[in-house]
DNA sequence: CGACTCTAGGTGCAGTATGCACATAGCATG
DNA sequence: CATGCTATGTGCATACTGCACCTAGAGTCG
């Protein structure tokens, strides 16, 4: 209750909600392009095509997961450079588009990890005020109190 | 899954990726409208408006989000039925839009969680698999286990 | 008062990501 | 060779988002 009414402060403090730390590119949110680190970890784990890469996903828990969607993703990460492909036949059935991971594949699954990392702490967060429940940020705003309340 | 070239069962088999279980709706991939859920939270902690939301993004660590996306987010979440809003004057400044959480958006705010807990996992299932490096799915796929081989 | 600035909210347009329906093409089997 | 399955790809529509820009009230100052 206290909060919300305050935050607006007199027109002479210096607005203090631009020049701090949304500045910073900051990886985790918006989760971009989400399904790529997913398919690019299942390509890492071994060379794989179309069918067996949806494999992983489900693995993942990725169900949901259109075909249409993963070889449309598969050929931007091609061109991207994060993979390269060649077609081999299967032991059954038409040829197959086999994908292999790239070093530039490596260095953006990592960074993938370190957002897929930072996007996980949000949704603790998340939890971490859900729990609170409604009002408890009245008082203690759980954690994320540090540099919010005391700025403004 | 763990050997790739014999993943295409020979056509005899009745197709082990169609009628299982990705006609399920299974909240929790992939993450759609995933901006809503913690401004729903937001506004379920205490009655706010744009600015206030703003903060209780930044605290939750959703720095990189736009005022415009903000405020077409709580619209849209009004025309749902899950927000209730008010034009209340502040201490200063022209009057804000006051958002107010329905009891749909109660409801709606719980099916939330439950979708980011299901993302939470697969974001765990993805450090699994990344943690095991490469070739490790061929042998023991890490814990995605338990759930998955199974039931194909 | 009139110009200016700040606050609060909103819109237009473009880019991206995705699903659904459909298309292409090779292989297999009768 | 007709049919069906496997494997990949495309067209179209929709949803979400950022960026640039707009509207409008409130306060300040000359």
């Amino acid at each position: 209750m206290n909060m919300p009414d305050q935050d607006a402060v007199p027109s002479s403090t210096p607005d203090p909600r631009e020049p701090i730390d949304e500045r910073e590119p900051l990886p985790g949110w918006p989760p971009r392009d989400i399904l790529a680190p997913f398919v690019l970890l299942a390509v890492s784990m071994e060379r794989a095509h179309g069918y067996v890469i949806e494999d992983y996903l489900r693995a993942l828990g990725l169900f949901g997961i259109t075909m249409s969607t993963l070889y449309r993703t598969l050929r931007q990460m091609e061109k991207d450079g994060f993979l390269e492909s060649t077609w081999e036949p299967g032991p059954t059935g038409p040829a197959r588009r086999v994908y292999t991971i790239t070093d530039a594949g490596h260095t953006w699954l990592e960074s993938s990890a370190t957002m897929l990392n930072a996007y996980r702490q949000t949704i603790d967060r998340f939890f971490g005020l859900y729990g609170a429940g409604p009002g408890a940020s009245r008082n203690q705003p759980t954690e994320p109190t540090d540099e919010k309340e005391t700025q403004r």
